[in-house]
DNA sequence: GCAAGGTC
């Protein structure tokens, strides 16, 4: 029994400290179901077991379970239960601590690590507890250095710490469940409908709701601009310096004044500047960029896992944005010499000495995202080729020179008037050469003097309007989120998708739907902090003083639990006004179009989540249309060829959009959609959309008759009029890219072995 | 069917 195990956070790091303590010699094991890392010293063994996280959850006990039954008080007051979620490191975890003597915790050094260590403590029998030496390593970056001088002074283990992060999950829990318990049973929307309140995530869409109504209150202030386009070797532009006029009568004026005339260069100012390179990149900026190139947060959260657990590029999820010394960039760059990157790299060591950016943060927990690895040619591709180029190159980009522009300013008179003058034109590239996702706007501009006449060719006066503010996107929504303190960097990606899929936010630039909009209004008829993110600074506040030993966990959880009371007092005394609220704002709907039976009435289309009606607003008219439609529905200000009613846009992951008429029985979307006859009993053979927005062929006889065919997910497609001479399935012409398939759908086909390309103007399918 | 935080 003279052994030791250390517990680490993740896999990764249990091979990294196994890796510097053992000198490399250290083993990986497997068996019987138990999964751990071993090496020896001096005939004392000591052992590594890896956790993913949390190894256990919080939640409530079962009698807790049904939410109608349940009063919401005595959930408040409810007892907590715990449950292993990850029953393999249990399993190695139990067995390897009644083998050891001591016990050291290893998981990352913060609030989270510190509670995770200790519920992995927690989980030992106390038998196995009692006679053991229980030691903390504090290290701040997985580096031999950190790693061997952490084990040389272990420390204790921090419970007061561990203790603030279990109150931030009991607290989590309780206000979220009752408070989506109560929003969900006072609007009766139950099962899979209901609204769910939670401190990252209604501050959050808080946020997106009040944005909307910023923009819906804007209103738009005319101003006018004057501006003259010059001449010399070329066109450029002077604006007046007084910019954007909002008195009609002076911009007038001054047009009058300049109109027809040449000028006189006052000033003029050329200056060699600095286009400052990149920083390295953490989480959130690595986020904005991949979404600027079309790849969202949550797919490039999910995609940097994968190839960092494909050893590819570092631990994507970090707060830093400073590369440690550590960090060997010749080894990388070889590595990555041999890629499509090759070019880029010599860049870089082509200068006499490699200077990285940093940025403002620097954490010591984990290094910036950079590659770690080259891929095997051919190994990555779509997005996943996407985020490693761009790791790769933001990498690159960081480690090689500034660029360098051209400003060239002037300031040129006309009859008193001064007009200003800009121009920038690159000199040299440096990084924006190796990092293409940046690019810097270049405007031509003479070299003047100072008393030259410049000829004059254009004057305008331009009237514009002051603009609303911007929507978010769901980089600039990350980045909020972080500035706000709501969220982690693990997190937030997650909280957005919980938004999408809940139906409360929806498209990107992102916007409330009315279910949200009605949420975060219902929310605000009490007077709360449910929606600030003050929740969360008031919350951090209470962590630190119990990791400050002022109050203990218990304390800062009941008197939580205590406001958390008075809140829901609050609540049901307005319970009848929220419920109302919640109905109104689903039904109010956005106005699509007008009825062509009701002349004054508006067509209005109410989503909610997946469910879709399409109404005429006047009571009892004929023209009242569900859909159920997995995909986004936006207006069009068209009617339908056939019947007048307004159309709309269907946009579906993957595929084309599609423009339908609102009524789904209408003639214009049954012939769309009419691809022959089925062969097995002439019933009509339809386009339709699986549960998981995937389209098909399928009989309109359906269920008497079952025939499906697969369809190719992308491009249009159209039934020719022919009919397969091998299968008597109808003939279909596929349209994408420019590229047309002639194809049976039914996939094995003799038909499809010949694979007949048709040219577009041979045959115009019917 | 509830939260947010780790990690895969």
């Amino acid at each position: 029994m003279n052994s030791t195990l250390i517990i680490a956070e993740k896999a990764d790091a249990a091979r990294r400290i196994a890796y510097f303590l053992s000198d490399g010699k250290s083993k990986q094991k497997r068996e019987k179901g138990l999964s751990y890392m071993e090496f020896d010293e001096n005939g004392h063994k000591t052992y590594l077991v890896a956790l993913s996280g949390h190894i256990v959850e919080i939640n409530f006990p079962p009698e807790m379970k049904n939410w109608s039954s349940v009063d919401l008080n005595a959930l408040i007051d409810s007892k907590i239960i715990q449950n292993v979620k990850n029953k393999s490191s249990y399993n190695s975890l139990t067995k390897l601590a009644a083998e050891s003597s001591s016990l050291i915790v290893a998981t990352d050094y913060d609030r989270e690590g510190e509670l995770i260590g200790t519920e992995a403590l927690a989980l030992i029998p106390e038998k196995f507890l009692s006679d053991k030496i229980i030691k903390r390593a504090k290290f701040s970056a997985l580096t031999g250095d950190e790693i061997k001088s952490a084990f040389d002074q272990l420390i204790d283990v921090d419970y007061a710490l561990a203790d603030s992060a279990g109150a931030r999950e009991e607290i989590d829990l309780i206000w979220g469940a009752v408070l989506t318990r109560f929003f969900s049973l006072a609007s009766k929307r139950l099962g899979k409908s209901f609204l769910s309140i939670g401190r990252v995530q209604t501050p959050t869409l808080a946020l997106i709701v009040k944005r909307e109504k910023e923009i819906r209150a804007f209103q738009p202030v005319p101003y006018w601009r004057v501006k003259v386009q010059f001449n010399k070797d070329g066109h450029f532009t002077g604006i007046h310096e007084k910019g954007d006029i909002f008195d009609q009568s002076e911009a007038e004026r001054i047009f009058k004044v300049v109109n027809g005339k040449d000028g006189t260069v006052l000033e003029y100012e050329r200056k060699q500047e600095k286009i400052y390179k990149p920083a390295p990149f953490n989480t959130t900026e690595f986020l904005r960029e991949a979404s600027r190139i079309g790849v969202n947060p949550s797919r490039a959260m999910n995609i940097a896992e994968r190839l960092y657990t494909q050893g590819l590029i570092s631990y994507p999820r970090t707060d830093n944005t400073v590369y440690h010394k550590s960090i060997n960039f010749k080894s990388i760059l070889a590595k990555l010499k041999d890629t499509h990157l090759s070019k880029e790299v010599n860049m870089v060591l082509s200068q006499e000495k490699i200077r990285p950016s940093r940025g403002r943060m620097e954490t010591t927990d984990h290094p910036p995202i950079y590659p770690v690895n080259a891929p095997q040619k051919g190994k990555l591709t779509g997005d996943f080729q996407k985020v490693y180029d761009l790791v790769a190159r933001r990498f690159l980009a960081t480690l090689y020179k500034e660029g360098e522009r051209d400003v060239s300013t002037s300031r040129i008179d006309i009859s008193g008037e001064v007009f200003n003058t800009k121009g920038i034109k690159i000199t040299d590239p440096g990084w924006l050469e190796i990092y293409p996702y940046t690019r810097v706007q270049e405007s031509f501009h003479p070299e003047l003097a100072q008393g030259e006449k410049v000829k004059a060719e254009k004057w305008d006066m331009e009237e514009d309007q002051t603009k609303p503010p911007w929507r978010y996107d769901l980089a600039s929504l990350i980045k909020e989120m972080e500035k706000l303190n709501l969220g982690t960097k693990s997190t937030r990606h997650d909280i957005i998708d919980k938004l999408q899929k809940r139906g409360f936010i929806e498209g990107n630039p992102v916007r409330p739907t009315n279910l949200g909009m009605g949420l975060i209004e219902s929310v605000l008829t009490v007077d709360s902090k449910i929606s600030e993110p003050d929740m969360t600074a008031e919350l951090e506040v209470e962590m630190d003083s119990i990791s400050e030993k002022k109050m203990s966990k218990d304390e800062v959880v009941n008197r939580s639990r205590k406001m958390l009371h008075n809140v829901l007092e609050a609540l049901k005394d307005k319970e009848e006004l929220i419920n109302r609220t919640i109905k109104r704002s689903i039904n109010m709907g956005d106005a699509i179009g007008k009825c062509p039976e009701h002349k004054d009435s508006d067509i209005v289309l109410i989503k909610d989540r997946s469910n879709i009606r399409i109404t005429c607003t006047t009571e009892g008219c004929k023209n009242d249309f569900r859909w159920n439609i997995n995909g986004l529905i936006q207006p069009t200000d068209k009617t339908c060829p056939e019947c007048g009613l307004p159309q709309i846009k269907v946009i579906r992951r993957g595929q084309s959009p599609e423009i339908r008429c609102i009524d789904p029985k209408c003639s214009f979307n049954i012939e769309r959609d009419n691809m022959g006859k089925c062969p097995s009993d002439s019933g009509n053979l339809v386009v339709r959309q699986s549960r998981y927005g995937k389209r098909f062929l399928g009989c309109s006889n359906y269920p008497d008759c079952t025939v499906t065919y697969p369809l190719p997910q992308m491009g249009v497609i159209k039934f020719t009029g022919d009919v397969c001479p091998y299968c008597k399935s109808p003939i279909l012409v596929s349209m994408r890219n420019r590229r047309v398939w002639k194809f049976c759908p039914k996939m094995d086909c003799q038909f499809n072995k010949k694979k007949e390309k048709v040219d577009h103007e041979e045959k115009k399918p019917t």
